[in-house]
DNA sequence: TATTGTTATACTCTATAACTATA
DNA sequence: TATAGTTATAGAGTATAACAATA
């Protein structure tokens, strides 16, 4: 066997353009790019704050801990957001009373106002980008996307 | 029509776990964590370290501003990871002859080791995810990933 | 005058943990 | 003693643009 066989053998190669986790992080940044656009662009959100709007808007009346877990985000963080929120009067925070550790937090009337007007915009991009499937397609789409986000979750407890 | 249906008709919901961004957004955080745990947790690189050895493993010699390019880096990010490989003897910069503006960039031998032994480490990571997937199933999906790649890159140029 | 690459600066974001208040 | 939420602080990362060297 030729050293150059050996070579060929033992040598790995990435291809950066062909590995799945690069072609994920680069999609992921241009549609993340394109919602900031809304939220930011238009609204002057920032990433969490419009997070937490959005998690508000679908459930109504979270405490922050809720929030935290419903978005993936730490609880300072929600706690800065809620603190501009609160500052911009898009948002009420009150204690709750059966349990006054807790926090009932709500959209105000302009809250919501702006959630239902940035909602479409954003379904708006997301329709846009879904196009390029046929209804088919999108369920099998959907399908793999799961799968391997399942796979993802058994590999994150490894460690 | 009753002012409850009109309510129904306007009112917008966005279910965040049913949100395509946010999925993508979810499953890519998950991914790139169980990478960093590579480069990062075991060969103590920054991510953009990683990104400038990594498309230097894959095409041998580049200028500052291919690496850039290739990796869809700023050339201010390139440069301050130059500056740190440089620095663990990974990599070393010469100026180019024909053009001394350009650098001419290249893996140590001890740099060149670290990314063979990173590459299969990744791979293996890659390959534990797509192993959700038949290898029909993979075929669709990469090619529903990158007609969805090409739709975001044309909201991109909208803005 | 334009281009490659570096450096300076300020700004934002993040992570850790200390802290307050409630229970 | 434990939990919800806030605040303080330091460290990392980012963006802008000024800068040096070369063309």
């Amino acid at each position: 066997m030729s050293s150059k066989t050996l070579n060929t053998a033992s040598d790995s190669l990435l291809r950066l353009a062909d590995f799945f986790p690069y072609k994920l992080s680069r999609l992921n940044a241009q549609i993340s790019n394109a919602l900031a656009q809304v939220y930011s662009g238009r609204f002057d959100l920032a990433p969490q704050e419009w997070k937490v709007m959005a998690a508000l808007g679908e459930n109504r009346e979270m405490s922050a801990k809720e929030i935290a877990a419903f978005t993936s985000m730490e609880k300072m963080q929600v706690s800065r957001a809620v603190t501009e929120l609160k500052k911009l009067e898009l948002l009420v925070q009150t204690a709750d009373e059966d349990d006054r550790r807790y926090s009932c937090l709500r959209l105000t009337t302009s809250g919501e106002k702006m959630y239902q007007e940035i909602v479409p915009l954003v379904i708006a991009r997301e329709a846009f980008l879904l196009d390029a499937l046929t209804e088919d397609e999108l369920d099998q789409f959907n399908g793999f996307l799961e799968k391997i986000t399942r796979k993802a979750a058994s590999l994150e407890k490894l460690g």
